[in-house]
DNA sequence: TTGGAGTCAATAGG
DNA sequence: CCTATTGACTCCAA
């Protein structure tokens, strides 16, 4: 009598970026896309009781996203297993993507359905018992690939051959297919694309440009890109990376913030694999470094009070916290989601390692205000819709 | 169109 | 090799 309900992972096909997902919950009764002829792969896949990952996502529970990816990291590290392969063969997502969901987990409640798709295989696999073992066992054949393809075959470039455990290798599509169309090169591959580098001043410039407006008018990014000398393009594709980034950073604080007060201290009894010291990520920094500093430092409790035009507030903003009422469970899902090892329960998550002297911050907090307030006079007599679920 | 969310993929450091 | 950073791109919703 297995112990497990489902052996496993038997993961989907993530197509890079074919398929939507579906609605999929409890509302539309489908009629799911147009007949597409031109792509196949319908990913017919189902893996966990029949349940494709885009059904399981909608039907998790709460994760804690937190406690997930630190658990991820954990026995990757003690496993000596890369992001690019854990990535690659249990997300379908490329090493970049991995390092940033690892390092940044937004909070449950402030992912979209596909943002947590990645964060539903990552419990999946932490509750796999068999996990480290068959990433190891894809990590030795494709050294034992790339052995051979460097020592016998020379003039042969080969990308990936896989012959992998057959089971649970996401078959990301090969590496080539994308529907990306983002290179012009048709006859010169010598052409490679220019990959801006902005200089360190130029970011200055533009983050001062931001602290001031958030959101520039057209207008303003036409000028701020021919001071910079820089493509209009360019500008604006720092502005929504800058701000998007600049809103993770405060989600990540809201975590941590949360984490660090509510009374007991780390001491949790995490009992699964882990040994190995588990230092703290002491990786704050910011690199916002300019001369200047600033003059005064002083307590900032800034940030939302200006907002949420009227009443509605009482700090929201927090994430798993309590949630205190009604909580969809699901059945096999609760299987598979319930507690497989410690992981996924809003613990107050144990993150010492963190002095209260954060410099930057101000700034950002000041520059998220700005775009509270942005917003707010673009939704002048507009009401927001703010309820999270759960 | 604009902005947000998610990613990719080049590349800078180890 | 590996990980972190980041400009650019796709999708989608308003």
């Amino acid at each position: 009598a297995p112990e497990s309900p489902l052996s496993s992972a038997e993961e989907s096909v993530k197509s890079q970026q074919e398929e939507q997902m579906c609605r999929a919950s409890i509302q539309e009764p489908s009629e799911t896309s147009e007949s597409q002829p031109g792509t196949p792969l319908p990913l017919p896949l189902p893996g966990h009781g029949g349940l494709s990952i885009q059904e399981m996502v909608a039907m998790s529970p709460e994760l804690d996203t937190y406690a997930i990816t630190k658990k991820v990291k954990e026995v990757l590290t003690d496993n000596n297993l890369g992001q690019r392969l854990f990535g690659e063969s249990i997300l379908g997502l490329t090493q970049g993507s991995v390092s940033d969901l690892l390092a940044r987990p937004k909070p449950w409640h402030k992912l979209s359905l596909k943002g947590r798709e990645p964060f539903v295989r990552m419990q999946l696999w932490l509750s796999d018992p068999r996990n480290v073992e068959k990433l190891m066992d894809m990590k030795r054949m494709e050294k034992k690939a790339y052995m051979k393809r460097r020592h016998s075959s020379i003039g042969e470039s080969h990308s990936l051959d896989s012959g992998l455990s057959g089971s649970d290798l996401i078959q990301c599509a090969s590496p080539q297919h994308l529907s990306q169309q983002q290179q012009q090169q048709p006859q010169q591959p010598h052409l490679k694309k220019p990959r801006v580098v902005l200089a360190p001043e130029e970011k200055e410039a533009l983050k001062r440009a931001y602290q001031q407006k958030p959101y520039p008018s057209p207008k303003t990014i036409e000028e701020l890109a021919s001071q910079l000398n820089l493509k209009t393009s360019t500008v604006i594709n720092w502005f929504h990376n800058y701000r998007s980034r600049i809103r993770r950073e405060l989600f990540i604080e809201e975590i941590q913030a949360a984490a660090g007060e509510g009374g007991s201290p780390s001491a949790r009894a995490g009992k699964s694999g882990g040994e190995g010291d588990n230092s703290c990520d002491g990786t704050e920094s910011d690199s916002t470094a300019e001369g200047r500093p600033s003059g005064s430092e002083e307590r900032k409790r800034l940030l939302e009070s200006p907002g949420l035009s009227h009443r509605d507030e009482e700090g929201e903003g927090e994430f798993p916290s309590a949630s205190g009422t009604s909580r969809p469970r699901g059945g096999i899902i609760d299987s598979l989601f319930g507690i497989p090892e410690s992981v996924s329960v809003p613990t107050a998550a144990a993150t010492p390692c963190r002095n209260p002297k954060d410099s930057s911050l101000r700034k950002k907090k000041a520059a998220n205000l700005n775009n509270i307030i942005h917003r707010l006079e673009k939704a002048a007599n507009r009401d927001e819709p703010h309820e999270w679920e759960f």
